[in-house]
DNA sequence: CAAGCGGGTGATTTCGCAATCACCCGCTTG
DNA sequence: CAAGCGGGTGATTGCGAAATCACCCGCTTG
């Protein structure tokens, strides 16, 4: 059997010597070589070209999402898992954007590890249990927030309206305007909402839950 | 010890009785009850109160979706694994969004789901490692998204001029603008991207890869 | 101390979108 | 067939953001 080709990043030289041993047990890992910041990992990872790096965050020299930045940079496909301590979202955030395979905290157990890194070798990103709830709610706020910036406030009084099952000129009389006003702010309504008719436009309002 | 108290929601008898004997077969785990569609869950988990609910997405008369919807409208805390075999987007950051704990594949080993449940048991997420990576795409989506629209165009010329070093003066003369325009385009990168200084711009840029 | 640079405040024009209304078309229904 | 409704197109006004420039302040440096 091929071994998983790995490359090991943190600065403190008793973790990373503990973490080599218990890599070294497992019989489908072979550590390529180790880096103690990410300075040194940039052309560690250029020159040995492993299936994975492990990377830590807080850093001298240079810091992990900088050298993530860095090595994702030379090799767009490399995949890298964030091993680290950190539970900032910030970290979190910009590690996945920077394009990392994995987020796992240190915590984790051998096995998971293990788990983990076959994982994201098969293509699949794995995120530790503590932070994808962090991660969910980065995707929940991103959704609102489009939902929201996406119609103006009429649209949205309009589209309550239409939720309620009201016609055209019941609208129109309830919000103070005209028939042709309110049917304009349907079209837009339509139109934003990328939907072709009125039904369409208040099913997918209830289940953004704009209301 | 304290069992963890669940309820089974799927519309294939077979999987759920299945599913069903083998979290019996582990002492951690009480099953409350089952049912076969969304219609019946949703009064089921309103009488039992379970820890965490199983919930499939494809079924009949009422779908998982807008069931896990209904569920957490009336249970707010409520915690609710989506347990499917789709590994659509949309399914995926629809169950996110309206609020699942997890959404894990109905190929995940005993072990795993095992390990799953008690994951959102103590108030963490779980995603099944195929649809973390789609997570983590939409997550990168919404990011670059949220930058893109941040900055004017105009304003991102004057970033991509800060980037390299130049000067306002040099940047005045390569856009064919006066030294006073470029410093106004910079005071707004600087509220937009709520940072202090030119410097603080470009890191953040670089960081954000929207140059 | 004066020149250069980073940084802050005010003022202008222009352009796009929101909000409003009028008018037109095609379908159903009594 | 005419009245009502959903849907489509054009036109107006007003506000806010984008883009432009002028002027002011404080620091460093030769």
């Amino acid at each position: 059997m091929t071994k998983i080709r790995l490359v090991l990043v943190d600065d403190h030289a008793l973790f990373r010597r503990g973490l080599l041993s218990l890599l070294e047990e497992m019989p489908e890992f072979e550590v390529l070589g180790e880096a103690g910041n990410g300075k040194d990992a940039v052309p560690l990872v250029e020159s040995t070209a492993p299936d994975v790096v492990l990377l830590d965050i807080n850093m001298p020299v240079m810091d992990g999402l900088q050298a993530l930045a860095a090595i994702r940079k030379q090799r767009p496909s490399q995949k890298v898992i964030m091993l680290t301590i950190s539970q900032n979202d910030d970290d979190l955030i910009s590690a996945i954007v920077a394009g990392a395979s994995g987020y796992i905290l240190k915590n984790t157990e051998p096995e998971a590890l293990r788990h983990t890194i076959a994982q994201v070798f098969a293509g699949n990103s794995v995120l530790s249990p503590e932070v994808t709830a962090k991660v969910l709610q980065a995707v929940r706020r991103s959704q609102s927030d489009k939902s929201r910036g996406l119609l103006s406030e009429r649209e949205v009084e309009v589209l309550k309206c239409l939720a309620r099952g009201q016609t055209t000129s019941q609208i129109a009389g309830a919000l103070f305007i005209s028939e042709n006003t309110v049917k304009t702010h349907i079209r837009h309504i339509l139109e934003k909402m990328e939907v072709n008719n009125r039904a369409e436009a208040v099913a997918r309002a209830a289940q953004l839950e704009l209301l």
